[in-house]
DNA sequence: GATGGCCATAAGAAACCTCTATGACTGCTC
DNA sequence: GAGCAGTCATAGAGGTTTCTTATGGCCATC
């Protein structure tokens, strides 16, 4: 009654060949085995797929017709297995990546085009979304992978630390500070400063280190995007307070950059999952590129 | 290592209940033995296709798309099956038929209302060729079936009479000879005939039949179509000697028929068929319309 | 802290599949 | 025309797969 892959094969490769014999070599299986299986498929379907005598097969149009089905259905579903295949290989497959924006923007690029070259079938679906949301989108599911901060310990996360990502200092062309070592909260609430929005999770961390030196932080200019924030102080309209894994100084060669003396002035960017959830073989190799492409590993770019 | 329907069944139920201990409800199946299909496919492909926890299973995205594709392949392979099953119950299927051009265009499209009226399903592809023609068709496989006349007996071919074809005197209007309840050969010789090609199996029969009562037989008219043959004779140009079968009076009502005294007047349709070939359910559908519809069954039109 | 839901594991039983050996039949060759 | 080669069908034994029942672990909920 029921119908298996087996009678699906015997039927093709007999009507293929023409003989039992023959389509029994082809499956590397004994004949009687595939007499067994085309009668099983006969009653099965209640046809007479073959006509037969002493000198050999024929199959009737029904038989025909119907293997040239079964032989449809057959490269279909081994399209499928090997699709399925190339991802578990890793050779192929999308992954759902969740990203801080300032990391998108800076690390993420070389760590694609490191996947790209190891791995060329691969799909990354970026997510750059504010540093809340990340590990809100891998809790979810709607990411497999996250790259941000966490806020607090969560159990249904996993967290690994990629790198510190400090807050940094940044100076316009030829400003008076620029001769300094090291500069401070102190320093620096005393200069206009520019920085990027409230709630956002570098301006948390800079309010949070100002105020532990009992200072108030007071920006006297604020963007949303770093790139924005970055044109305000090379316009010289102020000292940015920015993340320096934010900052490509390619981009604006003319900047100097400053650390600031302050404990809470480091956040660290981890890499996040789902607890228990083991990764597909193609967020494992997106893995394996981000970690090579960490501002540590001298693989990277400055 | 290999995949089968199950395995298919298992991971489109799970996906699409969410759940294995449903799934396997839904294939009535054991819980257990669902999960162990899943298990065989992850290890056949070499994926993860659920995140498992205590509180139940979730689709990986492979897992996800995957169960889609199978889903398809599913789909298809059940369709391919219902049709075939559909074939093995006469619901549908085709039958390749090899039919003199007079049968099919008499007793055949009777036959094949009939046909249509209990197995709409069924196609019918007509093969009209010449009485010898018919029987090669047959045993080379190009037909299933034929209808025709049949030389000498054939070891490959099974064979049935389906009902005898006269030939007969057809009269024009107002002929002298109309009034005669029968002719014989020695009557009709003094007059114009009307027949068909030499070559076909009619004209090979009234040849015969008038070299029997030791005459030759002289048509005054020849058409190779038995249409025209018939227009010759409505015409008043001679007295056709044609197959009472393939008149279809109708069409010429106001022609006359009249029996010919002679013994090999008749010839025999019959039913053929390849020994030991099984006939496909349509075409044993076929059989029954036809059966059903000859000469003498009180069904068929005149 | 007990309970219910869900999945994984284990062991025994049943079903299926395959293989070897053999038989039946046909067509060809000597 | 008798033997031979080729083809498929059948039968019985053996092995593998697959199923079911029973059980355990884990988490969430009450």
């Amino acid at each position: 009654m029921a119908i298996s892959l087996r009678q699906l094969r015997a039927l093709v490769a007999a009507v293929e060949t023409g003989s039992f014999g023959r389509a029994a070599a082809r499956l590397h299986l004994s004949q009687p085995a595939l007499t067994v299986q085309i009668r099983g498929l006969e009653e099965a379907l209640g046809l007479t797929l073959f006509e037969r005598s002493a000198r050999g097969v024929r199959p009737t149009a029904a038989g025909l017709g119907t293997a040239q089905a079964f032989r449809r259905v057959l490269d279909a579903l081994d399209e499928v297995v090997a699709g399925a295949r190339e991802q578990a290989a890793g050779r192929s497959g999308t992954v759902h990546l969740a990203v801080l924006p300032s990391v998108a923007a800076t690390l993420l690029p070389a760590a694609l085009v490191r996947l790209r070259q190891a791995h060329p079938g691969i799909r990354v679906l970026v997510q750059d979304v504010v540093a809340g949301r990340v590990a809100e989108r891998v809790k979810a599911g709607e990411a497999e992978l996250g790259i941000g901060t966490l806020p607090g310990p969560d159990a249904s996360l996993e967290a690994e630390p990629l790198f510190e990502d400090d807050l940094v200092a940044v100076l316009p062309p030829g400003h008076a500070l620029a001769a300094a070592a090291c500069l401070t909260p102190a320093i620096l609430s005393a200069e206009p400063l520019v920085l990027t929005d409230p709630g956002s999770s570098v301006r948390a961390l800079a309010e949070r280190a100002f105020a532990e030196a009992g200072l108030v932080l007071r920006p006297a200019y604020e963007a949303t995007y770093m790139s924005t924030a970055v044109a305000l102080v090379r316009a010289g309209l102020g000292i940015g307070v920015l993340p320096a894994a934010a900052l490509d100084l390619r981009l604006a060669p003319v900047l100097q950059t400053l650390p600031i003396a302050a404990s809470a002035m480091r956040r660290g960017i981890l890499l996040l999952r789902r607890r228990g959830g083991s990764l597909s073989p193609a967020a494992e190799a997106l893995v394996e590129a981000v970690r090579h492409t960490l501002p540590g590993s001298g693989v990277a770019a400055s």
